[in-house]
DNA sequence: ACCTCGCACTACATATTGTAGTGTATAGAT
DNA sequence: ATCTATACACTACAATATGTAGTGCGAGGT
């Protein structure tokens, strides 16, 4: 799993992917395996796009270990390494730990105030966790 | 402030620039506004680079309103538009509503761990926070 | 008038991502 | 047995980001 960038600019899975690349995601973790036809088919609704670039992102894709390959006949049929939930899940546990460990005091004075932004239910999630939190020591 | 990606891989300022803007960066936070020739002596300090390379890189962050720069007589005199510690603060702050309006929920879950592998005190340091915040409210 | 120094401009290298051409091997058609 | 279409490999080029540095120009001191 070879990510090295969250770019604050971007949405959703442009936060760690190229463009192109985060479609060819959105649509393997549709579901099953795929050939690159298949995906390009899939990509081809919104636009024209080559099978060899289409090949050559996903080909990249399997160096970054982000997706795996399985020869199959005269095709490769190719899947996500980890399912989209464990991937995200992945990322935020692994970026949650950076940032910490870059900012913690800072962090902590940023939380509220941004977690009440996105969902003020989300304060009470914290309030709570914090509670079973010292429960358990 | 044109900085997009917070870099997983890497520490410090290297999070958010280049190894040779990051040591740029660290040199023009210690005080005072510095001429290229300046910096670049202090860089020779660990290696020689050239002024041109200097040269290059500092105004590069000029373009990104990182360095602001200031004719004085023959030279140019720079220095960073944010201090360091606003600049932290500024990413942090950036970095967890970006991070939390992605992956609220799923932050929230990693929040404690994280505290806590950093900083024991930390987590005290956010149930407090937590009082005052439903103080005012 | 000349030389030096500081800066601008330009160029090239590597890495990442998007794009696509050409080449090769093979399965199926004739 | 040969031909052909197809899938993949290999290669290349563009844009952006960053590191590196050469060339050239202009202005000040001598």
């Amino acid at each position: 799993m070879k990510i090295n960038q969250f770019k604050f600019n971007e949405k959703g899975l442009n936060r760690f992917f190229g463009p192109l690349e985060s479609k060819i995601m959105s649509i393997l973790w549709e579901g099953e395996e795929m050939t690159i036809k298949n995906v390009q088919q899939v990509l081809e609704k919104d636009r024209v796009v080559s099978f060899n670039t289409v090949m050559t992102v996903m080909n990249r894709l399997v160096e970054k270990d982000i997706l795996q390959k399985r020869i199959e006949g005269r095709s490769a049929l190719y899947k996500p390494v980890l399912s989209k939930d464990v991937f995200l899940e992945k990322q935020s546990k692994d970026l949650s730990h950076e940032l910490m460990d870059e900012f913690g005091p800072l962090f902590v004075n940023h939380m509220l105030d941004a977690l009440e932004d996105v969902d003020q239910g989300l304060v009470e999630k914290l309030e709570q966790k914090l509670k079973d939190w010292k429960k358990e020591k």
